[in-house]
DNA sequence: CATGGGATTGACT
DNA sequence: GTCAATCCCATGC
């Protein structure tokens, strides 16, 4: 006789990666998330590319204290933080953390890997770019881009990255020990002299290549 | 209540 | 390489 759990969890598990994860120091965080997959109903991805934010280092939106912004980044672990990135984008990030600390992870690009039709559609691509491997890359290689592949809004914003909508697993066995190297982050204009951005070596996803 | 600033992207010179 | 779109929110008067 099936057990609650069993019935619950099924042949894999449906749930994400557990508060615990998150509740780490943010750069391991950061660098633990490369490989693992965002799930948002049928689309779903690897992420290739993340950096860390901390409420210690004035690049992050945390930095000011708790605000109506911020009280999801202090709130608890393993919930999602999305906001509004200069009044076009939504952006995703994973809390981290104990609660009480202002820290999360963005994820900035992903490697498409479930529902790659309707992640064109959702990005406006033509079909003639539909068979070439340009336009995959062109999908998710940015956190505006991926949030808007992936049907990811707003409203997300503080729901929990292990019961959903939004799931975050642990690596597939092809990512179980990915080459990662880092550097700094990209597009912000204070503490820039962090190396708080993690990629996977060699991906052909990444928003940008790193600096060599 | 007015203002200014973005953890970006895509279009254009 | 430059630059505008567009809106949420923190700050200051």
């Amino acid at each position: 006789m099936a057990t609650a759990t069993s019935r619950r969890r099924g042949r894999a598990s449906r749930r994400g990666l557990p508060a615990s994860f998150y509740d780490r120091p943010v750069l391991e965080v950061a660098r633990d998330l490369v490989g693992c997959v965002v799930q948002h109903g049928p689309t779903s991805g690897v992420i290739v590319e993340t950096e860390a934010y901390h409420d210690s280092e004035p690049a992050c939106h945390a930095f000011v204290g708790i605000t109506r912004r911020t009280k999801t980044l202090f709130g608890e672990p393993g919930r999602a933080y999305v906001y509004r990135s200069y009044g076009v984008h939504a952006l995703l990030n994973a809390v981290c953390e104990p609660e009480g600390v202002g820290a999360a992870v963005l994820i900035r690009a992903l490697e498409p890997r479930r529902g790659l039709d309707l992640m064109r559609e959702r990005r406006g691509l033509s079909a003639s770019t539909r068979m070439n491997g340009a336009a995959d890359r062109a999908l998710c290689s940015g956190p505006g881009k991926l949030t808007q592949a992936l049907g990811i809004e707003l409203s997300d914003n503080d729901t929990d990255l292990a019961a959903g909508p939004i799931v975050i697993r642990e690596r597939p066995s092809e990512w179980s020990d990915p080459e990662i190297v880092h550097g700094p982050r990209v597009g912000i204009t204070k503490a820039i002299e962090l190396p708080w951005r993690f990629c996977a070596a060699g991906s052909r996803y990444l928003s940008r290549a790193p600096r060599h």
